[in-house]
DNA sequence: TGCGTTTTAGAACGACTGCTCTAGAATGAC
DNA sequence: GTCATTCTAGAGCAGTCGTTCTAAAACGCA
């Protein structure tokens, strides 16, 4: 019928993840993802619609090979309790090793994109509402073979391992120090533990 | 001598917290900044150098007004364990009542320009310091007094409380839902007052 | 009242923005 | 091979960006 399309979507898309990832939305411009996703603006325009609309799709395209293969990796696999503090340990050493402190596309999108544009609140809000029923599953879990204390309720206890998981994240990008990342984790993994005095 | 200044520095910087808040540098113009100031771009020029060091003069101020005037309001005129649940308390109802999602200007500027601009780095590094030696200071005095579980170290708790308090700041940009924010706080505030089991 | 200085307002600068258009090249079905 | 279609490249669009310039107005001091 016509002319194929010339690059493969998943891979130009990881291209455009990256400039995105690293310089939020607006200080990405699209000469500089065409520049990086090797293909002109006129290609990009035609294939994904317009800059709003590849953010999403490389957003969606983040979430999947993020939260979505490391719930999907680590879930089942050890007890839930191990489960937790293998999360925490992986989200800390990847915090650390990330050299061009881009952080998390989901959290900055939360905070560049989301407050301003209703779909990017509804799809981001959607992610972190997952990380805690990730959370949560776990929790109810440890909890009901007696592996995590019950001092705390489980809805609670997720919200809070959020929170930390978000905290990390922010602080990562800007003191990016090993043992303050630890120390967080280390004593929000002690509530999992934890029984309450008197 | 010369010609006085028509404007006052402290009003109109509090117009351009306002802009920057709740947009964000990059989609902050400079001419949205001047029209909220009441000046022309070349007095904001004059006065405060360029975009860039206006910023810096926002946050600063920003800082002193937010984190300072709290941390100097609260210290010392409560038990520690009351003072950081009066803290969270108020981190809640600010994120609750905040219609027009801005969140931290501190959380918002480490996403936005720490991560790529050495000065504030520093500048944000040096507020997230602050308060977690806050938190430092009050569970210390806690743990000496016998009001603060001593099962984890001082250090620690200083840090996760640190990390629920961003943790809170990003979350109510996206879900500014009262139950999930208490519950964090509540969770993180229980682990002030356990003991580890066995 | 004039002088020197610093303010002001608003036009103007080149560079860049997101996006579209015009060509022409490449494809598959017939 | 022909043709309809869809790709590509790159120039070009109007608009906005951060910033500066020009000129006039407003002050303190002599």
């Amino acid at each position: 019928m016509a002319r194929p399309r010339e690059f493969d979507e998943t891979a130009v898309l990881g291209a455009a993840i990256q400039c995105f990832w690293a310089k939020g939305f607006e200080a990405t411009s699209v000469r500089d993802l065409a520049d990086e996703m090797g293909i002109t603006g006129a290609s990009l325009y035609n294939a994904f619609g317009d800059k709003r609309a590849l953010y999403r799709r490389a957003l969606d395209q983040y979430v999947a090979g993020s939260l979505g293969e490391r719930v999907s990796r680590l879930e089942n696999t050890q007890p839930p309790r191990e489960v937790i503090g293998a999360f925490f340990q992986e989200i800390i050493a990847c915090s650390l090793s990330d050299k061009q402190r881009k952080g998390c596309m989901v959290v900055n999108s939360a905070l560049e994109l989301a407050p301003h544009d209703r779909e990017f609140q509804r799809v981001v809000a959607g992610v972190l509402v997952e990380a805690e029923k990730f959370f949560r599953r776990l929790v109810q879990a440890g909890q009901k073979d007696g592996t995590i204390s019950t001092s705390q309720p489980a809805d609670d206890l997720a919200r809070v391992l959020l929170g930390v998981l978000l905290g990390i994240r922010v602080l990562a990008r800007v003191r990016p120090e090993r043992e303050l990342l630890e120390g967080m984790a280390r004593a929000v993994l002690a509530l999992l533990d934890c029984e309450l005095v008197a």
